[in-house]
DNA sequence: TTTCTTACA
DNA sequence: TGTAAGAA
């Protein structure tokens, strides 16, 4: 085939698959003579995938090593791909609906003035920039993986019989936080309990411990991670779980998905101004009449902090740097609270452990 | 006529 | 990626 009949038969132009060639996606040989491009049944098949990944907007440079993946039998990254395509799209959903109030807003305040209010408007698209590049910070953080080569050192040093998975491991190196971790986790599904039959998310799964157990109470649990090798893990423990590529800034559910929503020890890993944007996605996904479950290290009081720290320190000298690193971002739990209440949530909040505390709250 | 390359938008 | 130009 040369290049116009294919193109004719794919409905794209000439152009576009010789542009496609530039970038290292296709390599169709060419005739000798007069250099004329000759396209086989297999390059149809590739240009036939190139435009499938294009039209659900993956960039050139993503689908070119998905290609390559493709090449190599490597489905299951391929299919992570997919999902990491679909991510995607749900953050640019989130800009998008930013982008659109920060409009209204603009409307809004050029409608009720006589000249146009170019500082204001000015100010909105500064905090509007502002916004995005809050979230966008996060996108950084999505080939994450390489970070988990960190953790498996970690998980190194614990000795093969002890390590289950991933928070048996922490277990062994923090007995502290694991007690903490088990009471808060069995305090949301005594919590949770009640829900059963209906529909929950649990976000920053890890490998699936509480979302786990919540399945077990009778809950059709659905979870989310960052880290497409926690997915992995999680997966392998728990088949019924269903699993998608994510975070919490731009939760990749629809509106209103949810009866339950839960996140255990994941939202410390945000920024102050981020959990904000992470709790009005909780909301967004929760039905009405939903209810949120938070559980996390929220240190109200800086003595607490102070003896959290000591205690962190104490348990494992040669983990230092990572619980360090696990322990740096506080949620203060009153910020948290003043933030429902602020949006007409009926809140409370337990302590379970040492600096844990479970706050529920309804939509 | 068709395709190719290259430059530019 | 689209358009344009000059060459094979």
């Amino acid at each position: 085939m040369l290049i116009n009949e294919i193109s004719r038969k794919l409905g794209i132009t000439p152009r576009a698959i010789r542009f496609y060639e530039q970038k290292g996606l296709l390599a169709p040989t060419k005739q000798k003579e007069n250099g004329y491009r000759i396209y086989t049944d297999h390059d149809a098949w590739r240009l036939q995938t190139i435009i499938s990944l294009r039209e659900v907007g993956m960039a050139l440079e993503d689908i070119r090593l998905t290609l390559a993946k493709t090449d190599l039998n490597r489905q299951e990254e391929v299919l992570n791909a997919l999902h990491l395509q679909r991510s995607m799209l749900f953050q640019q959903w989130s800009e998008m609906k930013q982008i659109i109030a920060t409009m209204d807003q603009m409307i809004e305040a050029a409608d009720s003035s006589d000249q146009l209010p170019t500082e204001l408007l000015y100010e909105l698209a500064k905090h509007n920039k502002e916004l995005r590049e809050l979230r966008s910070s996060w996108r950084d953080h999505w080939d994450f993986d390489h970070k988990a080569s960190q953790f498996d050192e970690l998980l190194l040093s614990v000795p093969a019989s002890e390590m289950k998975d991933v928070n048996s491991a922490i277990a062994v190196m923090n007995p502290l936080m694991t007690t903490a971790y088990d009471a808060a986790q069995s305090k949301i599904v005594e919590l949770i309990a009640p829900y059963a039959g209906r529909k929950g998310l649990d976000i920053g799964t890890g490998t699936g411990n509480l979302a786990g157990k919540l399945q077990q109470a009778g809950l059709t649990m659905a979870a989310i991670d960052q880290s497409q090798q926690m997915l992995k893990l999680c997966a392998a423990k728990f088949a019924d779980i269903q699993l998608k590529l994510g975070n919490v800034l731009a939760i990749p559910y629809m509106d209103a998905e949810f009866d339950v929503v839960v996140s255990s020890f994941a939202l410390h890993h945000l920024t102050e101004p981020q959990r904000e944007l992470a709790w009005r996605e909780m909301l967004r996904v929760l039905k009405p009449g939903g209810i949120i479950c938070l559980t996390d290290y929220m240190l109200e009081a800086p003595e607490s902090e102070e003896i959290f720290l000591r205690n962190l320190i104490s348990s494992q000298a040669a983990q230092l740097p990572m619980m360090h690193e696990q322990v740096e971002l506080y949620m203060v739990h009153s910020e948290l609270m003043a933030w429902l209440q602020q949006h007409a949530m009926d809140a409370t909040t337990q302590q379970v452990g040492q600096d844990v505390y479970v706050i529920t709250a309804q939509k």
